[in-house]
DNA sequence: ATTTTCCCCTGCCGGC
DNA sequence: TGCCGGCAGGGGAAAA
């Protein structure tokens, strides 16, 4: 559910909330959810030590401990992160586990789902630079993503476009909606083989990236089903999709009606005006 | 090496 | 009404 949008929005409220507190105990009501780690082993790592700082690298959360541990969120599809001042939280079906803080405030963790996950990198891990290497690309957001840039990551693919914009070892924070909002306002079809792209082309992908991350962010995120951010606010970015769940509407740009394909195995929203299929 | 398929899990929706 | 298949913002492992 949650991309970088979304993410980045629960980042920053929880920095601004959690930063500087001590962590007086994880409760874990799901095991899964710290899997392949146990509850027990996990909350006697992180009792007792102080959040410096919340992170963020492509879809995931990084609480970052004193002492140089990392405590990793990911919400996957159904996940969410709600903070409480007074550790009261709405009685919810999906909890899965809870992180109690110094001041009385908590933060919960909801997953309908159940696929988020939540585990510690090791201060003594051997090169946490790798570890999110290996798990990330470039930061769309950042100084290191240019449209040369994009051009060397897809250069020799003869993967679909949207597929390489959805492995997130080559950019990372993109998902679907944000895939499909990119790819229509770039004129892009999602089907084109990604190393096919012209300069032009690239040029175009590149902005809309960023555009269409950047409208995310500045909405709060996209609360299409079930996402609502750290203060269980929803966000306002599904009222800004032009394509993504239109299908059967009229394109805003030409007309031309929205179709539902799939590629990469995820639902995709294209304009067949818009973006000239490949072929 | 790259790309595709399957799987993890729960809930919902449409078709029969 | 009830059952069943398909789909849902994710990524990792295994297979091709």
């Amino acid at each position: 559910m949650p991309e970088l949008p979304e993410v980045e929005t629960i980042r920053r409220q929880l920095d601004e909330r959690i930063t500087g507190r001590v962590i007086r105990r994880l409760r874990v009501f799901d095991p899964m959810t710290v899997s392949p780690d146990t509850p027990r082993r996990l909350a006697r790592r992180v009792a007792g030590r102080r959040i410096e700082r919340v992170s963020r690298r492509g879809k995931y959360l990084r609480l970052e401990l004193d002492g140089g541990d990392t405590l990793a969120v990911h919400l996957r599809m159904t996940g969410q992160l709600h903070w409480s001042a007074n550790g009261d939280g709405p009685p919810e079906p999906y909890r899965r586990a809870r992180l109690e803080l110094d001041d009385g405030s908590a933060v919960d963790m909801r997953d309908m789902r159940r696929f988020g996950r939540i585990w510690l990198v090791p201060a003594e891990h051997p090169d946490a630079a790798a570890y999110w290497d290996a798990r990330t690309g470039v930061e769309p957001l950042g100084p290191g993503f240019t449209a040369a840039r994009l051009g060397e990551l897809l250069a020799g693919r003869r993967a679909p476009v949207k597929a390489a914009l959805l492995d997130q070892r080559l950019v990372a924070g993109v998902g679907n909606i944000y895939a499909d909002e990119a790819l229509y306002q770039a004129r892009i079809h999602p089907l084109r083989p990604a190393g096919d792209l012209g300069p032009d082309e690239l040029r175009r992908l590149h902005r809309a990236v960023r555009d269409r991350l950047k409208a995310g962010i500045d909405s709060g995120g996209a609360s299409i089903d079930r996402y609502r951010d750290a203060i269980n606010a929803r966000g306002s970015m599904q009222d800004l999709l032009a394509v993504h769940l239109h299908a059967g509407e009229p394109c805003p740009r030409c007309g031309t009606t929205i179709e539902k394909i799939r590629v990469a195995q995820r639902g995709t929203y294209v304009c067949p005006g818009c973006q000239p299929p490949p072929r």
